[in-house]
DNA sequence: CTGTTAGCGCGTTCAA
DNA sequence: TTGAACGCGCTAACAG
């Protein structure tokens, strides 16, 4: 069993501060008011300053049972939504625990879906969840919050979708738009359901003949850019007059492949979608897209997590909603 | 202190199983050849399935001094080039433990830079490094792999950023651009400095009037278009037919700030950078870039980290160097 | 082939 | 105000 040479333990710490680990452990936790005299802290202090003492992780959370590490679970943090989610989320651990704390972890970096062992290995203290998925059996009351998705129980954070998609509903409708096509995507998240009927509704509630077609494909670039260059001509033979993405970067990539078959947007066909990831803005044409405020989302489910780790809440109390709102750009126009 | 319920522990498997703990180690650790009958392993592992048990990963650091964890340090995950890093170096982490084991650990998902507190509360075997930056001391011997850092020591995989910076420099040479304007960044990183002295040293070679002005932007979407907004005209007036950006990220935003001041690229002003991040592809026009292997460069990354802390080698061998190509597009043309 | 037992480093109760 | 001692859950010698 090779381990790492030694760092300083509290033993050393408090040999070289002539007291008792107890005392070491207080200083260090915070806990030395009105139990170790000021003289004393102070010699602590300078100890672990001069042995370059830092409590091992693992110890402590085998001794507390707490890990302060908190998971988040996504599908693939290639997604810019999903980086944004995370950076909010990182910010959020690090408010709510006064920097020094919980820490991120990050799993399912990738499109094969977050690898959840290590939840069940008790890593970790809490998880937030931003993927349909299952948790590991075997920890039933791990603290955990939902985010984006408005169908789950329990604690959750998600943003107003339906504002934002009625909202763009109205955008189009009043563009003259009756014939629009939807594109969702394969995955059964809630949040995407919701997008599609909320702006469905909607444009059948302000144009009562309208139609809403729909077509779907993966979230990625490449994937908006195949399907456009494949469906373009059956879009515009169907008499449709505007596409609605479910995320920006099908949007982007439908843009790009309307591009390369010479579809003006927004003159043949509008695009819009949902997000409004930075790529948006500097799109050709800039895209019209609901803003999603994914840092935020991430951020206050990371506070709320740590409430709930900390037991300052364990209902589930009202889930919070975000705010989302439509940001109008040049990709939408009058229907042709 | 509030403690989780109670979840199943070995002894209760051992329990269970009618053995004692160090068996249930054994068979757990894959260690039970030829010390644990077959009979007993099965025995065991029906224990196991049967109370939902999971081994405590903290107890198991603990007594073993390995955390399976290591962390990734980089500045800004929300770079899709940096996400792309990590994606690659979860999947190497996965390839090199088998799955089941390491498990990533992101840390610095923000502009602020990394938290490298837990690096020195020993939350980690090794550490990935993507930015330049320090380690806390205390940990002076912790594995540590540097990627794309190619004036680092150690361990570390980078790219031939060189070979790929003088074919860019071939390519606009051909195209009769002799006043490029390179964008470089705030950050001083070695790889940033490496692409634009191969570049330059290799246009001065080919066309030995040639010169290279300098500018600098952060390595963000905005930053970019707003500088081709307040400088586009100068660049012009001074003669410049191309400007090479040190990351895509930034000449992304170039081409749609010269599009807004209404320069033609490549028309009027050639666009060229480095990494081929996804949306290279589809911006407008498609970007030439320098394809770097982010995915390979943190999978690779990840796979030689786990072997220095496996301690198959603990003597820095030959730097890899992943190989880096040119991806011609349509924003860039023939000088004016 | 299987069981016993001593740490791993820290937090915390209890006694001094 | 401080120190001694036990427990957290697991791994790995060492016995048997």
């Amino acid at each position: 069993m090779t381990r790492p040479p030694r760092r300083a333990r509290a033993v050393d710490v408090a040999a070289h501060a002539g007291v008792s680990v107890a005392t070491v452990s207080f200083v260090v936790n915070g806990k030395a008011e009105g139990r170790v005299s000021p003289a004393t802290r102070q010699r602590v202090l300078d100890a672990i300053a001069a042995l370059g003492y830092v409590t091992d992780a693992s110890a402590r959370a085998l001794a507390t049972g707490r890990r302060r590490q908190v998971a988040l679970l996504a599908h693939d943090m290639t997604n810019p939504f999903t980086a944004q989610v995370a950076a909010g989320a990182a910010a959020g651990i690090a408010e709510a625990t006064g920097g020094t704390g919980h820490l991120l972890l990050l799993l399912g970096s990738d499109e094969s879906g977050p690898d959840v062992e290590p939840v069940g290995a008790a890593t970790v203290d809490g998880v937030l969840i931003n993927y349909p998925g299952t948790l590991p059996a075997g920890r039933p009351d791990l603290p955990v919050v939902h985010l984006d998705d408005p169908a789950a129980g329990g604690h959750q954070v998600s943003m107003d979708v339906e504002v934002g998609a009625r909202e763009l509903a109205r955008h189009l409708a009043g563009l003259g738009h009756r014939r629009v096509l939807h594109l969702g995507t394969p995955r059964p998240w809630s949040t995407f359901a919701q997008r599609r009927d909320a702006f469905t509704a909607e444009l059948l509630a302000l144009a009562p003949g309208a139609v809403v077609l729909d077509d779907r494909c993966d979230i990625d670039l490449a994937a908006g850019v195949q399907l456009a260059a494949d469906h373009a001509q059956r879009w515009l033979a169907d008499g449709v007059t505007a596409v609605v993405a479910a995320t920006d970067l099908q949007a982007i990539g439908v843009l790009a492949g309307l591009a390369a078959a010479g579809v003006p947007v927004p003159g043949r066909l509008s695009v819009a979608a949902f997000d409004d990831i930075p790529f948006a803005a500097v799109a050709t044409p800039p895209l019209t897209t609901v803003a999603l405020p994914a840092r935020e989302l991430g951020r206050r489910g990371a506070v709320l997590l740590a409430g709930v780790i900390a037991g300052d809440r364990s209902e589930p109390g009202e889930p919070v909603v975000l705010p989302a709102r439509l940001v109008v750009r040049d990709s939408t126009g009058p229907a042709c």
